[in-house]
DNA sequence: GTTGGGTGTCATGTT
DNA sequence: AGAACATGACACCCA
């Protein structure tokens, strides 16, 4: 049996923790709620939407993942975001091939529009009045098929920026409506009144409030306030368009089917023969229900600690490449109380405990704190003053969380060592250590061998040279009262160098001890700085699933509203426009207007010219 | 017998 | 300069 290092028990002693790295991540900590998406954006919030709305359109996110195929890649998605999507940029631009195959498809922006596209379009802008052509500054709106008509990503006009994203992905619902209308069975009333000649000049500029918006106009102000409120076109030349059909689409317009509506399942390949009754996400793949359950839960658990079980299990399915092992022992109690341990250095329950124990030992090692006072070492059985209490962190590590088992000290006294194992022979009072067969002797002689073992090398040498006062006075005694001390015997200088060596060897134990102690106490804070920043990672990566939800949300709102609005378009022999050749754009003074394809395209070509004109 | 954790000690550098 | 302190390295003990 061993005892216990006392060095440990004791209470008292200065504290000069020096943790340079206890505040080594401090700043990271950052306690904010996740927003609601959308609502009560912060500063931080607004960035984190600029950063996911780069990642989105540099990603591609609206080209691949409208193909299925590119669905299959959703788990690698996944995998990814779990890895805390640092790693987001691998899957861009992955998918492009498979609408290549169908659609002309610019390598920039992922904007495809069908490779059928009427090549003499050409003829309607040349016939279109000068003064209907919208003004330059139009921003392409929803205007799917055409090409080059990527909005410049302006990141201080944040609607431009969820416009030109909804873009990407209103360009394969538009072409998918495309084909609706060119493909609908004979008995579809839109394709049967269908007759328009893809190159008949039409003044097509349209108010929409010529058109009848039915009741969507709720669903308008989703998206733009401006779209709500659209003035009143103003220009004459404006054909009016006839609504038709109105009455019949309120009745089964609904904003959450209109993808249902607009979308049958079947297309002819030229488009998305992917694009199934649901509107093609080019975010399902980064918003897997199933993840977002996941995240949502792990954050749960580790942000609110319902249950510290699970949320260490789920952090460490999520997070295995961290090369520290998080145990679940590492509970807030637990490492509160490591934590108070290095900020206290008085233990009463091991003092006590050690105390009691060191009355029944002759131990005197020299584990003293830095108390320099004379009181703890006047006392006989100060061996237990200690600076640290490295015992605690360390009971921690071994699992012995529960700051009660500390009661049990004691017999825990037990598990430390007597380090005599390099003391010289000569040194060693015969007498002190009796061979084991004579051990089973009377009680006494028991206890006596019991001590003598507890007893350090140093003791040993000090009994054996007779030193005249305690190892305890020798290490812990300032300078002063040491020299005083000194001074007071006639000493050999055999003995005042043991008395030297003792003193040295004692602070360099406690010393030792404390080194270690800050060591552990390192360990345990930069864990905990990782559970910090994991748990962060875990919050941030939530946000960004609430962010891409809702952009999708209002994607596919945008969308439905569009087919919705071009749906109804009626020209003036009641047929409706055909989307390959007419576009809705939405111009900046909030009116929303039918225009050729080609002049969009035009205009798309002049503006996106006009950012490399400025760049040089 | 091996291994990992705990401990004491020494040497060295720093305060 | 000396004392105290900090720390890496080493050896040893023990479970």
């Amino acid at each position: 049996m061993t005892r216990l290092d006392r060095s440990s028990h004791g209470g008292g002693g200065h504290v000069k923790s020096s943790r340079p790295l206890n505040s080594l991540l401090a700043g990271h900590r950052v306690a904010q709620p996740p927003s609601a998406p959308g609502s009560r954006a912060s500063v931080q919030d607004i960035d984190l939407i600029d950063i996911l709305w780069r990642q989105d359109i540099d990603l591609g996110a609206g080209r691949e993942v409208f193909d299925y195929s590119h669905r299959q890649k959703e788990q690698d998605v996944d995998k990814e975001l779990r890895d805390g999507g640092e790693q987001a940029n691998t899957w861009a631009g992955e998918g492009a091939e498979a609408l290549a195959r169908d659609l002309l498809v610019d390598g920039e922006t992922g904007e495809s529009f069908p490779a059928q596209f009427p090549a003499n379009v050409a003829s309607i802008t040349e016939a279109v009045p000068s003064e209907s052509e919208p003004p330059a500054l139009q921003n392409s709106l929803l205007s799917p098929l055409l090409t080059g008509t990527e909005s410049p990503f302006d990141l201080e006009q944040q609607w431009q920026d969820l416009m030109s994203i909804m873009e990407m992905q209103a360009m394969e619902v538009n072409t998918s409506a495309s084909e609706i209308l060119y493909n609908a069975p004979p008995g579809d009333p839109l394709s049967t009144n269908y007759s328009l000649a893809p190159n008949t000049p039409i003044n097509q500029n349209v108010s929409l409030h010529q058109a009848s918006l039915g009741g969507c106009s709720q669903d308008f102000s989703l998206f733009s306030p401006e779209v709500e409120n659209l003035p009143v076109a103003n220009s004459s030349t404006l054909l009016p368009l006839v609504p038709s059909n109105s009455t019949s689409l309120n009745s089964t317009f609904s904003s959450t089917n209109l993808a249902g509506l607009f979308f049958p399942p079947q297309l002819n390949g030229t488009a998305n023969d992917t694009a199934g009754p649901e509107l093609p996400d080019p975010l399902g793949g980064l918003l897997d229900e199933a993840m977002l359950d996941e995240i949502s839960l792990m954050d749960l658990a580790i942000e609110e600690g319902f249950n510290p079980v699970q949320a260490s299990q789920l952090e460490e399915e999520f997070d295995s490449d961290s090369g520290l092992s998080l145990d679940s022992s590492h509970s807030p109690s637990s490492l509160s109380s490591s934590e108070g341990s290095s900020s206290s250095s008085s233990s009463s329950s091991s003092s006590s405990s050690a105390s009691s124990s060191a009355s029944s030992s002759f131990s005197e090692e020299g584990a003293v704190g830095y108390s320099s006072d004379s009181e703890t070492v006047d006392l006989e059985e100060a061996e237990g003053a200690v600076g640290y209490q490295p015992e605690y962190s360390k009971f921690c590590r071994m699992s012995y969380q529960d700051p009660s088992q500390l009661s049990c000290l004691p017999y825990l006294e037990h598990v430390g060592h007597n380090h005599t194992y390099n003391m010289a022979p000569s040194a060693l009072d015969s007498a002190d250590l009796p061979p084991p067969s004579t051990l089973k002797k009377g009680s006494k002689e028991k206890q006596a061998d019991f001590l003598d073992k507890q007893m350090s090398r140093d003791e040993h040498r000090a009994r054996a040279m007779k030193i005249p006062f305690t190892n305890d006075k020798i290490i812990n005694l300032p300078v002063e009262e040491f020299n005083e001390l000194l001074s007071k015997y006639q000493l050999s200088e055999a003995q005042l160098s043991l008395i030297r060596d003792i003193r040295r060897r004692g602070k360099n134990k406690m010393a030792a001890q404390n080194c270690r102690k800050r060591k552990l106490d390192t360990i345990l804070n930069l864990e905990r700085d990782v559970e910090d920043l994991q748990r962060d990672k875990a919050r941030l990566l939530r946000e960004k699933v609430e962010f891409l939800r809702s952009l999708r949300q209002m994607k596919q709102k945008v969308q439905s509203l569009y087919q919705e609005v071009f749906g109804r378009l009626r020209d003036e022999n009641g047929r409706p426009y055909s989307p390959s050749q007419y576009a809705l754009q939405y111009a900046g003074d909030g009116s929303v207007l039918l225009i050729p394809r080609t002049m969009a395209d035009q205009q798309a070509r002049r503006q996106e010219r006009k950012p490399k004109d400025r760049r040089k």
